[in-house]
DNA sequence: TTGACGCGAGAACGAGCGTTCTCCTACCGT
DNA sequence: ACGGTAGGAGAACGCTCGTTCTCGCGTCAA
């Protein structure tokens, strides 16, 4: 097996178990089972543990923006593309194998004890709040509403992932329309 | 020394050291050396370790709960009383131990392998919401709006804890200042 | 053909930790 | 005074898990 494949085998399996039970109850053992790379392959590809942890928090954080930004591009005026923000995230919330938001449970997880698992979430906060950043700016709003935007759509994430249920999105949506309504 | 005494220690520390540091990553051995408690006497008072955090939550949340609804007291005019939550957030974020939200942290980290805990996190989160929605309708104000004055501060919450800054509440407070404004 | 090498399977090692056990001391009622 | 009991200190036990090691097999170049 390819060395580039076995790779991606092995953060598929990762991110599918750390992301679904946590990162400290999923043994690299599990990894192995799962993705069907040998223990001494993983341990090539990634000299521990943390490494992965590190490249599927990385690998994820690209997909999940980059998903993300596809979905607004399909929307040409800039309040809508603001408020497609909250549809792609309700959509997420929606999927069956939701589990909240993955850096949100990293954090809690292992933010007091890994302080590059904490860097990257960081990162990953600081790109999308960015984002909404940049899209507030197109649509020549005033720039405090990006950070409020922000908390709305975090709040949701977390809200979210703790009652298992796609409606905090909807109601994320409503709060961002009227506050895109009063700027 | 008294068992409830000892009780009390055995939480002391254990609050601190898992809001700390997590859940995991604290032995019953670290709570024993910081508490003064020997290991026997915390297995008499908490048959295992989840026990013991169970009743970490639950006398937080009795505590965090109680000091809101104090410092939300303390302003009699409806609307005031409201924007008073995100006020107390800010005092909260900037407390020099502050580390997050407790039960979002625990749910990132045992959510997935604790239903106790998980239960505990959304029980919690559901009191949080529904003091929410006493202020708003004592406040004369629809419904709907407590759900997204809450979304404002589960995102503060966890923005708070991830960049260890106080600021999110006043972003949070002057959306809900606007949302307010509309409703 | 052969020998060096890469690899997988899985055992092995060592640390951490939840939980229990041992042993000893101090105190209590009588 | 003394037997019994509660409690503390800390060793011990068993399990999990990150990481490494052993062994045996197949492959490929010379």
């Amino acid at each position: 097996m390819d060395s580039a494949v076995a790779r991606e085998r092995a953060l598929d399996a990762a991110e599918e178990l750390f992301y679904g039970r946590g990162v400290r109850s999923v043994g690299m053992d599990d990894v192995r089972g799962s993705s069907g790379v040998s223990l001494k392959r993983l341990y090539q590809l990634f000299p521990a543990k943390e490494q992965l942890v590190e490249a599927y928090l990385e690998r994820r954080d690209a997909r999940w923006r980059g998903q993300l930004a596809e979905y607004v591009e399909r929307y040409g005026e800039p309040r809508e593309r603001i408020l497609a923000v909250f549809d792609w995230l309700g959509r997420w919330f929606g999927e069956p194998d939701f589990r909240g938001c993955a850096w949100i449970n990293a954090y809690g997880e292992l933010g007091a004890t890994s302080p590059r698992v904490a860097g990257q979430v960081r990162a990953h906060k600081r790109a999308f709040r960015d984002y909404l950043t940049s899209l507030v700016e197109a649509a020549g709003l005033p720039g405090p509403l990006a950070g409020q935007l922000f908390l709305l759509a975090e709040g949701a994430m977390v809200t979210a992932g703790v009652t298992r249920s796609a409606e905090p999105a909807a109601e994320a949506r409503e709060a961002a329309r009227l506050l895109l309504e009063v700027a």
